[in-house]
RNA sequence: GCAGUCCGCCAGUCUGCCGCUCGCCUCCUUCGGGAAGCGUGAGGAAAGUCCGGGCAACAAAGGGCACCAUAUUUCCUAACGGGAAGCAGGCCGCAAGGUUUGAGUAACGUAACAGAAAAGAACCGCCGGAGACGGGAACCUCCGGUAAGGGUGAAAAGGCGAGGUAAGAGCUCACCGUCCCGCUUGGCAACAAGGGGAGCCGUACGUCUUAUGGGUUGCAAGGUCAUGUAUAUCAGCGCAUGUAGGGCGACCCGUCCGAUGCUGAGGGGUAGACCGCUCGAGCUUGCCGGAGACGGUAAGACCAGAUAAAUGGCAGACACCCGGCGCCACCCGGCGCCAGGCACAGAACCCGGCUUAUCGGUGGGCUGCGUUU
């Protein structure tokens, strides 16, 4: 096999209550516009480098189908751009839990979501290191 | 052919790359899982959560009152406040057809503005009589009759014609309308048509009355397993001559109970996992019954089960729609190029409805107008 495999596994997402209330309590955050990133690098315990979630709020977006849409664009970019954040955490030692947070009114492309998404690994790199 | 009307159907398609859910199967495994292959995966409204059920937990002797909902007839259905076909009245349309209302009225209340008056109605008008003088007429005043006419209003005391009268009036008569009937015919029925009788006490809304129905909460229901931490309880050990402390007792003696520590067992239970969970008042096709909603029957297939919540992203091609330009054409229109658009909307326990949103495409029945034979 040659190259990296774009695979998004069910561990990678974060869904656990403990671990994303911890989060959102101790995380830190900035803005990669439209998206706010909320992160935390832990000790081992996911068993994975990153997992994540993505939340786009009731109130910018009434219907189920454009909220739904925004948060498939995002895991999108995620996926795609996965191992920018895997060479973060690799690079802290730790591991790294993220919250993505849709701010924009205005449904966006993937060219934007994209955009944001490196944004948001270059920030975060510079954080941590 | 054009315009309209009713009933249906569809809800972009294909290819490549990357990815997700669940199932089957093979292999690997540090038993957490991982890899390859095959299959599978949103709607007509999945929506609003407005009705009706199933299912689940809890509650519950029986009856009455109150509260809420419903209210023409027959049928359909598991059930419904839903649906089908009717009935009666109103409104819209040339028509096909659409739309809306529909238990009862004994009693009580309200009916703005306008108008004399909103229920036992005289403002104007019409008519008669009386009033000073021989009589008459007009005007005026008073008394009385009159609902035909005027005007107001959403609504004015059955309509219209004739007779009749001082003028009028169902006062009388014909026709129409209304109400009544142990009537006749048709219809399961609401009701319709006919016959006979009555000279004819309005309408809307609310209170009210009658009949029928209604226990509460919803799958975050409810159940199973249960790591870590803390802990009820029990056992053993330790601490005590059974200590600190407490009960009996006025007090002492006595007697009974008995912590705090460690180890183990263990009930409830948080995170989390699993069941509930998808085979069903179901779906597809055919046939039969029915005017229809719908019912019956035969065959076939298994057709989403996610859970911080899968069904997606990118690229390209085609189809469709709208706009612009060019060419062809008497017209309807056709072809090419360019740019743009391609709706409403996402299962969350499951069904039956209702309501609301929706770019567009398409099939059939019927109606009106026009044309041809």
């Amino acid at each position: 096999m040659t190259g990296r495999r774009y695979t998004l596994s069910k561990a990678e997402r974060l869904s656990w209550k403990r671990y994303i209330d911890l989060l959102f309590a101790e995380g830190e955050s900035f803005v990669a516009y439209p998206l706010r990133v909320i992160y935390l690098p832990v000790e081992q315990t996911m068993g994975v480098p990153v997992s994540f979630l993505i939340s786009v709020s009731k109130k910018r977006f009434k219907r189920a189908v454009k909220r739904n849409a925004m948060k498939r664009l995002a895991r999108e970019a995620f996926r795609l751009h996965k191992a920018d954040f895997q060479d973060v955490a690799h690079a802290a030692g730790k591991e790294l839990l993220l919250a993505f947070l849709y701010l924009d009114k205005e449904i966006a492309t993937y060219a934007d979501m994209e955009k944001a998404m490196l944004k948001a690994a270059r920030l975060l790199r510079e954080k941590l290191t």
